[in-house]
RNA sequence: GUCUCCAUCGUCUAGUGGUUAGGACAACGGGUUUUCAUCCCGUCAACGGGGGUUCAAUUCCCCCUGGAGAUGCCA
């Protein structure tokens, strides 16, 4: 078979988690097959749909690197790919759908329909949904309505008896009674625009779609659809419901739970790769035990029969643990690239990089890289190098149990070794302080960890060495020579 | 309310009619280390419940329970 299949958003909002999931399995499914990946925008919302959304959905899959074989930008044998530009052929088909029986006018306002909703809720009624109130409207009631003005919308004519079934690749047949399928739902809304349900069978079928990847919420439509097909007479592709990613409540991932939009993990500074990657586990394996993928990789290795059928809670936490494996991954020069643009941002280095920032930047690499888990820790990390740091407190400088004077003297000690260094190595370095501890009387951290917050400002830094050496050797004299005189100050 | 789907460690998952039910993340503990991180080692931890079928069910069937989704002139 000639695999086609296709990733269709609606331009409502920025690209999240879940729907980039759906475009992965489609993209890497018709990648596996030798098939076709097909990008088609659903804009038929005209209140909800953005230039700014559809801008977003490009730089996404740009991002994650997942081309279109046919959509917008590239064209293709059957465009246009943006239903907006699709309007006239919508309206064809519903209206042959009303010629036919098969659909009909209806001329009920939003009033109405709100009402009857509320009332159905409220009374906890058998009957949701549509009342098909205008189903069967003789010919002078319709004409009475066009008179007054009223748009009307054309619904679908959804039989009252038997049932329907589609089947599903995961979860096999599935079948619904007529009756429990949506009462006659719009096909054609009053603006002239088609719901999704009719946009998408005539898209997909004109289309060629072969096979239907979308989430798990869309099998109540299922019947539906192919309903409407079989109204059209035309062979309803082959389905295969993904299952959902949820929050950790176990709810529909959304805002609620923390970033969901693809944009904004960007901006933390999380890699396409490690997106990519871990957004395939969820819902999908390939043998349980290995994890790493590439792009490429599950272009080759990706199968329907090895996704899951129950949705998956989406772990920010291990997401996090594959951004930091891929950042290990990085060469220095990648590493330093990636890193530029949250230093400038936080302002301590030029968007035009000086040759002194340049240098600082590739040595900074190797202190950070096993320390970040996004990219943009990186600001917090390297902050003491660029800004002057807050006085340090007293209680900070101290190690535990361990007292002023001792303090001073290990600080007064520390400085004059680091300043007599010469050309000794770290290592060398490292001794000495070590043999310094040791005449003080104190562990290896009481002298380490004064200096440490002395020049970093902080507990936790780079290795000390690093530190001031990125630092200045200047820079660093001065910040140890300042918290002697604190502490000092404090025995007064 | 009604309809539909789902159900293995906290999370993502592997797996089989007979297994010590495997791996990863997280958590916790230990080691390496100048702190943190990395790295290494280890611990904790699961087949929702009840009926069947069977010599044998986590695995097959039914019911229950639980969860989710749908029920829009949104997709």
């Amino acid at each position: 078979m000639n695999v086609r299949v296709r990733y269709a958003p609606s331009p409502t909002g920025m690209q999240h988690i879940g729907g980039v999931r759906t475009a992965l399995f489609n993209y890497f499914f018709a990648r596996a097959q030798g098939g076709k990946f097909i990008l088609r925008v659903e804009d038929t919302d005209q209140e909800r749909s953005t230039p700014e959304a559809l801008q977003d959905l490009y730089d996404t899959l740009a991002w994650l690197g997942v081309e279109w074989d046919e959509g917008p930008i590239v064209g293709g044998p059957y465009g246009p790919y943006i239903q907006s530009e699709r309007f006239g052929l919508y309206q064809e088909y519903a209206h042959r759908l009303v010629a036919e029986g098969k659909a009909y006018y209806c001329y009920c306002a939003h009033e109405r329909l709100d009402a009857l909703r509320e009332e159905q809720t409220e009374s906890k009624s058998q009957q949701q949904g549509y009342d098909r109130h205008c189903r069967e409207l003789s010919q002078e009631q319709r004409n009475a309505r066009e008179a007054e003005g009223i748009k009307p919308v054309i619904r679908l004519k959804v039989p009252l008896e038997g049932k329907t079934t589609f089947h599903d690749v995961l979860m096999g047949d599935i079948s619904r009674r007529n009756k429990d399928v949506s009462p006659d739902p719009v096909l054609l809304k009053s603006d002239g625009f088609p719901t999704y349900h009719l946009a998408n069978v005539i898209d997909d079928h004109l289309m060629g779609i072969t096979h239907i990847m979308r989430a798990q919420e869309w099998i109540p439509s299922g019947p539906l659809h192919i309903i409407l097909y079989e109204a059209f007479g035309w062979e309803p592709p082959i389905y295969c419901h993904l299952p959902m990613v949820m929050g950790k409540d176990g709810q529909k991932l959304s805002k609620r739970h923390g970033s969901t939009s693809v944009r904004d993990f960007k901006a933390k500074g999380y890699l396409p790769e490690a997106l990519i990657n871990y957004v395939s586990m969820v819902g999908w394996s390939y043998d349980g035990v290995r994890e790493f993928f590439t792009r490429e990789e599950l272009g080759q290795v990706f199968s329907l029969e090895k996704i899951n059928k129950a949705p998956g809670v989406f772990d920010y936490k291990k997401l996090d643990w594959y951004n930091g494996m891929y950042i290990r991954q990085k060469s220095d020069q990648e590493l330093a690239d990636l890193l530029a643009p949250y230093l400038v941002e936080a302002g301590f280095i030029h968007l035009q990089r000086t040759s002194e920032e340049s240098t600082l930047l590739e040595s900074l690499v190797p202190v950070v890289r096993e320390r970040l888990k996004v990219l943009s820790d990186v600001v917090e990390m390297v902050r003491f190098l660029f800004e002057e740091i807050a006085e340090p407190a007293v209680e900070q400088l101290l190690p535990k149990n361990q007292e002023i004077p001792v303090t001073v003297t290990a600080l007064e000690k520390s400085l004059e070794i680091i300043m007599a260094r010469g050309d000794a190595s770290d290592a060398e370095l490292e001794l000495r302080l070590s043999a310094l501890a040791e005449q003080l009387g104190i562990k290896i951290n009481g002298v380490f960890m004064p200096v440490r917050v002395a020049v970093t400002g902080s507990t936790v830094s780079p290795p000390l060495f690093d530190s001031i050496r990125l630092l200045g050797l200047d820079k660093a004299i001065s910040r140890i020579e300042r918290a002697v005189t604190i502490l000092k100050g404090e025995v007064r």
